[in-house]
DNA sequence: CTGAAAGCGCTTACAG
DNA sequence: CTGAAAGCGCTTACAG
């Protein structure tokens, strides 16, 4: 792998010209056949500038972490794809990395943050505790950027869960529904109020009011969703639709119906929150209200390359474009 | 972010000593006291190593790369994280990269593969051509291995595929099916070939005879793998058991019942190759063979690793542990 | 036992 | 218009 040097030999400059007109100094003049020259040389050896030499100069490596809790975990598959193509477009490398372990293995954290490694984190919160000293740790030492959760201190992306969440309960009340129940996110994440508040807001604009026992924790997870949805089915009067703040969840209650001999969507509909790539081949497939994840990635990227640049933490909400509801099986009129 | 020059200074040696004590040179040899000084104050600052200045001078990185054709497929999901774990383990940074993209964008190539980013490079081929471009372009310049299918010229960790076949397609023997029928992955792969030939053993074994028709490509798609169900279930006689050697594919077998009004499993028993995070989740619960995927994806990395020290590209099939059938809804007796 | 110095491959003021 | 040189933060032969 040839470096700087030899594109300088071949084209009968020093390595100082070089480096200038391959990164197209403005400053410099240079005659046009030099600059030529330079290029020929530069393609003719397939010349790519030495990573960690650039890096130590420049102290500017070209490369961003995203911390997530799980790799696998399908909901953040659209946040992750969005991210890793703004990434490429920026020309800057993604690193994926585990929050549990950056918060708890402080060699793996010195590594990957401490070390000038990359320029900046994105983190993928969950909403426990682990989270929270993360983005502490990290936002101490390089630009830190929360993404799919609100943040006061750290710089943030998110999208609309309110108007999200309306959406999708609006959804159920247009098809003729009145007896709704809430599965609401657990966390005490700010996702989670906001998810909570635009169900209730669209409860209220239509008029319906909304049963307090109706209204439990549905979780994150499938269990967690088949319990809340367990604890629901077994209520006199029960709801005849229930909207899920969290998809897994949601998938969960699917389940405990199936269970319960409780037909979707004819004794119950359910819609979830984001879409997954397999929800349509669910059975029945899973209606969704699905928030643009990807483009929420995306976003997230180009917050952190401005706060790199610039230092100034901002707050952005992706409304564009707007959520919007998939309607799949699971979802029926009253 | 403090440098070894402050420790140097703290502990009233030279930069020389800090990184000599610090990296463990068995050649040094110092005062208990003076290493205490030095310990002490590389804590006391939390001092890191600047990752491209121990880079640059070591020429070597302490980051491998792992390109997938797409990160959000669940059927890789279960390879990352291995990688991942093991990479953790060995100290190594694994860095996700997009096959697509750094083949056919010669940008993204020499920044990824070219700039010294990374030591050496674990590639997922899905079985088109742009795989074989892009492991031949990389392979020249770094070590290389292919992850998941067999390769003469390069490194690969594999599983034993034919194994895995043979044990999906006696367990639709042992539930006393015996019209059975085969799709095939596509691709031309190795581990294509591999599949079929597991089928065909353990049907031979049996003393059950293959009807060709029985066998058609199956693809590694939910759409494709509909597809070939609906010819398979326009056929007559049709068969009564399905051994399919890709999990998507296993999906889309079960949704072209579901449409023809064909019962899984009591009208066919369906099994399919890989195990999914949510095919429990889907109706019926998909029964699938499950090859040690994590193990694959640690064996990968110890490869790797190794061709990355040594230089000797081996080849590895991974055995432990033992692939298992996991029984769900899918498959029933005849 | 410890220090001084070269050098990894770049970028960028500073001279000419 | 172009060259020579310093320096990014480390590691490691080489001297003392």
């Amino acid at each position: 792998v040839a470096g700087i040097e030899e594109v300088a030999r071949r084209a009968g400059v020093t390595v100082g010209i070089v480096s200038r007109v391959l990164n197209g100094d403005p400053t410099l003049r240079v005659r046009p056949e030099t600059r030529e020259r330079i290029h020929a040389a530069a393609r003719d050896i397939s010349y790519t500038p030495n990573h960690a030499a650039r890096a130590l100069r420049r102290s500017r490596v070209g490369a961003i972490g995203l911390a997530v809790h799980d790799v696998t975990n399908p909901v953040y598959a659209a946040i992750i794809s969005g991210a890793q193509r703004a990434a490429s477009a920026n020309r800057v490398v993604l690193m994926l990395a585990d929050v549990p372990e950056l918060a708890d293995d402080s060699v793996a954290f010195s590594r990957v943050v401490r070390s000038g490694l990359i320029d900046g984190l994105l983190l993928l919160p969950a909403g426990d505790e682990t989270d929270d000293r993360l983005v502490e740790m990290a936002s101490e030492v390089m630009p830190t950027v929360v993404v799919n959760e609100s943040s006061e201190r750290h710089g943030s992306a998110t999208i609309d869960n309110e108007a999200a969440m309306r959406l999708a309960t609006q959804h159920l009340l247009d098809l003729g529904h009145r007896e709704i129940a809430l599965l609401e996110l657990d966390g005490g994440t700010v996702r989670a109020n906001d998810r909570t508040l635009g169900f209730r807001r669209a409860m209220a604009d239509a008029g319906v009011e909304v049963r307090p026992e109706w209204v439990i924790e549905g979780g994150h997870t499938v269990a967690a969703g088949e319990a809340a949805a367990e604890v629901l089915l077994a209520m006199d009067p029960r709801p005849r639709a229930v909207a899920v703040a969290n998809v897994m969840a949601a998938m969960g209650v699917i389940g405990a119906a199936r269970r319960h001999g409780v037909e979707v969507p004819s004794d119950l509909s359910v819609i979830g929150f984001n879409d997954l790539h397999f929800a349509e081949l669910l059975n029945p497939g899973l209606t969704v209200v699905a928030p643009p994840l990807r483009e929420l990635g995306e976003a997230a990227v180009a917050l952190l390359t401005k706060q790199i640049d610039c230092g100034e933490i901002e707050h952005v909400v992706v409304r564009e474009p707007a959520s919007k509801v998939i309607v799949r099986a699971s979802t029926a009129p009253a």
